[in-house]
RNA sequence: GGCCGGGUGGCGAAAUCGGCAGACGCACAGGACUUAAAAUCCUGUAUCCCGUAAGGGGUGUGCGGGUUCAAGUCCCGCCCCGGCCA
């Protein structure tokens, strides 16, 4: 027996009934499809972009990735799928698109598998690279490869060394005014470094003091700062890669050392960040993100007096030189940097300043060794030394207990006199406002929870609201219901009875302040200090300044000399490498493993690429850290735009051509750092006059998650922990507890446990066979009471739930891969993989092939369905509702539903004998940006030449899709009682009759009186009846 | 603790402006074709109740209130899940 090649085709993979030999089988074959148009558009360069832009341009931009050694991952090509569809749609449209795609090449992993294999990590990169260029070729992204460009490119890099020497010929000028593109004054800009006023004392000590002023004022300059050191990985990390004081790759221990390293200044832009982030188009929750990022706090500088006498002395005479300090401040003014004889405090209220009950530095203040007494000496030293081994994360940390010691010396609260102790506590960071605040634990959680574990005392200067405390009475507190008064006096005497109160109320023991409201309070209580000479209005950003130097090999060398004197020791002072001698580029160098001392593996580099001798005759070494991975990343889209470019980095008709990026899509892990740090340096280029805009992102898209596939749960009672009682005759079957009863365990961390035994339960994997459904619960096949879960999981390689791409390719094909991920949900939000999901638009695609093929025929042909006669108007009105919805779904990125429509469409018009030219034509067309290569293949065999790239997208004519008859959903009382058909904009008398000829809902209204008429024209009729 | 998302059938989801909840797909069930299977095609599929049936009725978008002729959608108060920050 054989199949019967006239009728159908087997489809057996291994043709087991076959024994014919099979014809040419013409069914849909992406195999034979996909590599054909792949080379096609390669030959004809179909997706080169012309230089300049000749109609309406379009820059959409995909965040380049990290060439890693596992290849691409399925969470990729959502975002890149997206961007393309956008990017074939938007060229049909007739405009000249950007997009390109390159390579964030410099990173940890290389070196890290160079340190362990030996292999340099130039070559694991650039062989990682072919990799992925090699997926994402197979999945048809119409970039213009041309453009193709790998931050680790020396040609590449020698811009990113060149925007350093931007930065580090910068300084940040406050009050300089300038006009922006709308025309408003600004102020406030990034100037040359020759143009920073030298002041005249600094002058008067020579060109070195010059130098150093101005190296003190750079963008990027140097500082002594304590980093997180990881002897381990023989690295310094920045804040964000170490978690719980453990590196975040490996999970090494990290200790904080100081050590020299370069700093951006980014703090400088923290204004203009925040406020900029009005031009844009990105989502509220990302710039949300941002603003949080940023921090900016409102508040006030104080100043405590702490006198200038070491010595103790006796309360009278401090008294009075307080007295004294006052009077001076009242005739002198607050000064602009705080003397020896005051602890400057930063406070964001300073309504709070009657409140005040002690002072805390942190560990880091300079003052520390002066205020400690000598009793205090040794707590404090080692209070300091158990400091400096956590990371700023660890210190603020709310849920952490509170440490601190006291230093034995007293400051005087400069509004009523008092004096209070100075306390030091790692919760206050030295890099965050002054490094010092006055604790109000009445109105501060933190300092609550310090002045109680200390026994300081309390005291309250906002009453809270009335509501506040009656919501917040302490428990077994006798208080009459209905008497706020008297939970006020008990707030005011017992305010540890409540919670912390640190929300805004009436200001209490405040003296003349007494009875303000804390806003009108703060804004009084400001212009009072700055009056007296004791404080000032200070606004403060938790953004810190970015630390931009790292202690690896394989990142951009800095085109920094450091000068060197007689006796070869750093002098502190620095040259530039000339402009015309980038790149630097790396050494070769044998083996770069950390050594584990703090210095980077560079400076083990070869003699001569570290030393030179200038041709004054100064020596000089050369700097040996490496920028950090962020570098290259922070300026990629302007190098897409020109990127042979050799004599500068980008050709300024150009970038003003295509800036800005008009769609940047990538996931939501980049929305803080390399978003804030691109537009940092974009807003410095700006400034200094190489770009021609302010924000280079105009519209930003975040791709959701996608997870692994959904797998059942059950749970069984760990091993050895069963009751002997509750164990079955066989002691090696598992006991299974329902997922229903199972709850987290005491802690966070700690395992989850049942329910009711309180017995540790594991997580035990069950396959799909061993399962039932009973109502909502999936449930084990032969212990129907043992419910188990369903849910998916982040993709890991150690839960081995990830699903590789090139698998897919080779099974469905890149159209049915790429139409899935599309899909499956929204873009934004985060979905579960379904294999099956993917065999659905996998068939939805062979259905397209079968509505136009004759599969029946020998070779590859259209079917005989397929004519030129005239579409019937139901075709037509299809043909029209099927563009208008999918051409507004590509806009709105909306493209799972665009995707439904054309599932319909093609429902439909399978089942029609006769499929005219007219309509199937324009569908393939809206087909094309999703399904590429199908697209291509199919409108070649309708005989067109060439591709349908820049066939003009199809336009819905609006005159077709209104219809004459439309069916309304008649209402009584809010209820659906029937439908009726009624002609296009039909008044409401004549929808009235048509329901009331309409026998259901004549029935409803039968005995009843029609007390109200709601009609909307073609939507709806309810008729409100008694 | 704060900020930002989210909660709709067995599952992924849809519902443009407050106007027919569940489009489209998966899964499942039944049928057609086949010696058989695969593939394909057709039909059904939120849920409960009444009815032999045709059909009819009730309930239903995390929970509790509210606004409205009408609420998945708007307002108030909660619960749960996820992400980020502290």
């Amino acid at each position: 027996m054989s199949c019967r090649p006239d009728r159908f085709v087997c489809t057996s993979p291994l043709n087991h009934c076959c024994s014919l030999k099979v014809p040419k089988m013409p069914r849909y074959d992406p195999k034979r499809i996909e590599p054909k148009w792949q080379a096609w558009w390669e030959q004809n360069r179909t997706f080169e972009t012309p230089v300049m832009p000749g109609t309406a341009k379009l820059y959409v931009l995909d965040m380049f990735p990290y060439p890693s050694g596992d290849g691409l991952h399925v969470g990729h090509p959502e975002g890149y799928t997206a961007t393309d569809i956008t990017c074939r749609y938007a060229r049909m449209q007739g405009k000249t698109v950007l997009h390109p795609m390159g390579w964030d090449a410099f990173g940890l992993p290389a070196e890290q598998h160079a340190i362990r294999t030996g292999t340099p990590p130039r070559e694991t990169t650039y062989k990682n690279i072919a990799t992925f260029r090699r997926q994402l070729k197979s999945l048809g992204f119409s970039y213009d490869w041309s453009r193709e460009l790998a931050t680790t490119d020396p040609e590449y890099f020698r811009w990113t060394q060149w925007i350093f020497l931007q930065l580090f010929d910068t300084w940040y000028d406050p009050e300089w005014e300038w006009v922006d593109a709308s025309g408003k004054t600004r102020r406030a800009k990034g100037r040359p470094i020759a143009d920073l006023p030298i002041p005249a004392e600094v002058k008067a000590q020579g060109a070195e003091s010059v130098r150093r002023f101005q190296d003190a004022h750079r963008l990027a300059y140097q500082n002594e700062a304590p980093v997180n050191w990881c002897p381990a990985l023989g690295t310094v990390l920045a804040n964000e890669e170490v978690i719980d004081g453990q590196s975040e790759r490996g999970g090494h221990p990290v200790v904080r050392l100081p050590l020299r390293q370069w700093m951006l200044r980014i703090t400088a832009y923290a204004e203009r960040l925040l406020d900029d982030l009005d031009q844009v188009a990105w989502p509220e929750s990302i710039k949300q993100l941002q603003r949080n990022w940023i921090g900016k706090s409102d508040g006030a500088e104080v100043d405590f007096w702490i006198g200038t006498d070491d010595d103790d002395v006796d309360p009278e005479t401090a008294a009075a030189e307080f007295e004294d300090w006052k009077a001076s401040r009242a005739e002198a003014g607050f000064l602009r940097e705080p003397g020896p004889e005051v602890i400057r405090i930063y406070t964001t209220r300073p309504d709070t300043l009657f409140g005040a009950t002690y002072l805390v530095l942190a560990p880091e203040h300079p003052f520390i060794d002066r205020l400690t007494t000598v009793e205090q000496l040794e707590a404090v030293d080692d209070y300091r030394r158990r400091a400096t081994l956590k990371s700023d994360l660890d210190r603020t940390d709310l849920a952490k207990d509170k440490t601190g010691v006291f230093t034995g010396s007293y400051a005087i609260n400069p509004v009523n006199g008092e004096p209070i102790p100075v306390w030091i506590a790692d919760y206050v960071l030295g890099s965050y406002g002054t490094g010092a605040i006055m604790a109000v634990p009445a109105h501060d959680e933190r300092d609550f929870e310090f002045a109680t574990k200390f026994s300081l005392p309390i005291r309250p200067v906002v009453m809270p609201p009335k509501a506040w405390l009656s919501g917040h009475v302490p428990t077994g507190m006798p208080v009459p219901d209905k008497d706020p008064g008297q939970l006020q006096q008990v707030y005011l005497e017992q305010p540890t009875r409540f919670d912390c109160f640190a929300d805004a109320g009436e200001a209490v023991n405040s003296g003349p302040y007494d009875g303000l409201a804390t806003a009108e309070f703060k804004t009084l209580i400001t212009t009072d200090l700055v009056a007296d000479g004791l404080g000032r209005g200070a606004i403060n950003y938790r953004l810190r300044d970015w630390l931009f130097s790292r202690q690896h090999f394989w990142g951009e060398p800095f085109p920094i000399w450091h000068e060197l004197d007689a006796s070869g020791k750093s002098t502190g002072l620095m040259r530039t490498v000339a402009e015309a001698d980038l790149p630097v580029t790396l050494p070769d160098m044998p083996h770069f493993k950390p050594h584990g001392r703090p210095e980077p593996p560079l400076a083990e580099a070869p003699a001569e690429w570290l030393n030179k001798t200038d041709a004054d005759g100064t020596k000089l070494f050369r700097e040996t850290n490496t920028m950090p991975q962020w570098a290259g990343s922070c300026w990629y889209y302007l190098r897409f735009i020109d990127p042979k470019n050799s004599t500068t980095f980008i050709d300024p008709a150009k970038e003003r051509a295509w800036m800005p990026v008009d769609l940047y899509i990538g996931g939501a892990e980049h929305a803080v750092l390399h978003l804030l740090y691109s537009r940092f340096w974009h807003k410095v280029l700006f400034d200094r006059g190489h770009v021609s805009m302010e924000e280079p992102f105009r519209r930003l898209v975040n791709q959701g998650m996608i997870l692994g596939e959904a797998e059942l749960t059950g749970y069984v009672v760990a091993e050895g922990e069963a009751e002997s009682g509750k164990r079955k005759a066989d002691e090696t079957a598992p006991v299974w507890v329902s997922a229903r009863d199972v709850i987290d365990g005491p802690d966070a961390d700690s395992p989850k446990i049942h329910m009711q035994t309180r017995q540790q339960v594991s997580a035990v994997k069950v396959t799909p066979e061993q399962v039932g459904k009973k109502g909502n619960d999936y449930i084990l096949a032969d212990r129907p009471e043992i419910i188990v879960e369903s849910r998916s999981f982040k993709m890991s390689k150690s839960r081995g739930n990830v699903i590789n791409p090139d698998v897919v390719v080779d099974e469905y094909g890149a159209d049915s891969l790429r139409l899935y991920e599309m899909f499956m949900g929204p873009l934004e939000a985060t979905k579960p993989w379904s294999t099956s999901g993917v065999e659905g638009v996998s068939r939805f695609l062979a259905r397209v092939w079968r509505m136009l093929t004759n599969e029946a025929a020998d070779d590859v042909r259209l079917s005989a369905a397929v004519d030129d006669a005239a579409p019937t108007p139901e075709q037509l009105r299809l043909l029209h509702k099927t563009i208008e919805a999918v051409t507004r779904d590509i806009e709105n990125l909306s493209f799972n539903t665009a995707i439904s429509r054309m599932m319909e469409f093609v429902n439909a018009v399978s089942t029609h004998d006769i499929r005219p030219r007219a309509i199937v034509e324009p569908f393939v067309l809206l087909l094309s940006p999703f399904a590429p290569h199908l697209a291509e293949e199919l409108w070649q065999l309708l005989g067109h030449d060439g591709t349908l790239a820049s066939v003009p997208w199809p336009k819905h004519d609006p005159q077709i899709l209104v219809e004459s008859e439309i069916e309304i959903p008649v209402q009584v009382n809010g209820k659906l009682r029937g439908k009726v058909t009624i002609a296009a904009g039909s008044d409401q008398a004549a929808a009235l009759a048509a329901a009331h000829a309409e026998p259901r809902i004549a029935d409803q209204l039968a005995g009843k009186q029609i007390v109200k008429v709601i009609y909307v024209a073609d939507r709806l009729l309810n008729l409100v009846v008694k």
